[in-house]
DNA sequence: TCAAGCGGATTGTCTGACATTCTTTCAATC
DNA sequence: GATTGAAAGAATGTCAGACAATCCGCTTGA
């Protein structure tokens, strides 16, 4: 008999399922920002039960990716500027403590993953798949995060990512963001490769700061 | 008619309340960490619905502060000391930047509200009433989170302090640290009072580290 | 002593139901 | 014609009950 190693994989419940499917369907656009999610209406399209759905959508809620409003239902949050703008502020502070940490700690395994990572997003930056942009890039910063040494600030920091994701599917499907934004982690890449914490913290706050102002420029051209 | 301004109490649904009840009762060492809770159990004792208990206990597990495995159900958290310590140096960030941030924003009605709430915790530290300190406390925090002029740092800050909690409730009680603590508390309100960023920044982060290193010394002592 | 198996307890999930509340439409009044 | 009011429809909040799947502890047998 092989080992069990617990390994033993979690049996995923229906709840989950409908989790990870409605945050899916979230990011990639299907609902609008402010939208509303009719019970009955996903009950039906999700094929489950109305206690399990609306399960799910507490677990939602406590992620802020929908609210929920007593007597009016579920919606998905629409984030105001304001709100935008300290996600962002929160994330700086967090993503500069971790990738500094990171150059510090990180493993050549990890490493290489994190070179790989940084060739994935290369590939998604040249094409028009935007979904696909956000999905590299997102693995990129989970790899520092989950290498900085602190498992707190590596859930923080994913809640607020998928936060912000709720706005940047649109901005971030420009091309040029896109360029600067991989020349700007591979400079973070390379500094944490040199294990130089300065230069790192330092590459990864412009990294933010200029994605800041990246979705800030897209806000107003658009509107 | 006098005008609505928006002023309308949200109404309070069942789930909300059992939410706030169970959270409440954890934090008061009702159910001890790594104790399960049965739901049967619970929708007797809080005279609800399964599903409307299973609803809030999603909530909570959101927050972290219990834990559900699949075909086992929910039991109340139980921290590791590295995630203790992992959720300390995560507060150490945020609470030095918003003590920070705070000494240069804040206005005379909320400082004269932050003085009242020291006051407050003088009072319960001198007392033998363990959960009185732990609120007092947790209450001076949230006026100068809410005064850092960023949300989402005073909403990430709550979290973290409510699983802290889980922990705190045995190791606060201890009269020592609860006079050091208020030394160190007093330490940081007259810098935002005066309006010094870096001595309320040094202030605050003093507290965060002996408050951890309190934390430290009741575990070894205990265990 | 240890392994297998059995049974109670607990959870995961569904169906159905009903009161309350919100939204919208339509009609009546000014 | 515009505004107010009411009524119909839709959606949510909450409950009760049920059943299969799973887990846990105990007994039994080797």
């Amino acid at each position: 008999m092989p080992p069990d190693l617990n390994l033993r994989v979690l049996p995923r419940t229906v709840q989950q399922e409908t989790v990870d499917k409605l945050r899916l369907a979230i990011f990639s656009g299907i609902f609008e920002p402010g939208s509303r999610l009719v019970e009955s209406q996903l009950c039906v399209q999700l094929g489950i039960s109305r206690p399990s759905l609306r399960e799910a959508l507490r677990s939602l809620a406590a992620e802020k990716l929908i609210e929920i409003i007593p007597n009016r239902g579920p919606s998905v949050t629409q984030l105001t500027w304001d709100e935008v703008n300290s996600i962002y502020e929160a994330r700086e502070l967090l993503e500069v403590e971790a990738v500094g940490r990171c150059s510090q700690l990180i493993t050549p395994a990890a490493l290489e993953k994190l070179e790989l990572s940084l060739g994935a997003f290369e590939e998604a930056a040249s094409s028009n798949d935007g979904l696909a942009r956000i999905t590299t890039a997102a693995e990129f910063y989970a790899i520092i995060l989950a290498n900085c040494g602190n498992p707190i600030l590596e859930e923080i920091h994913r809640g607020l990512v998928a936060r912000i994701s709720l706005f940047r599917s649109r901005s971030m499907s420009r091309e040029g963001r896109a360029k600067s934004s991989l020349a700007e982690m591979r400079e973070i890449y390379e500094a944490i490769a040199a294990g130089d914490e300065k230069a790192a913290r330092k590459a990864s706050k412009k990294h933010v700061l200029n994605a800041k102002a990246a979705i800030e420029q897209a806000l107003n051209t658009t509107n």
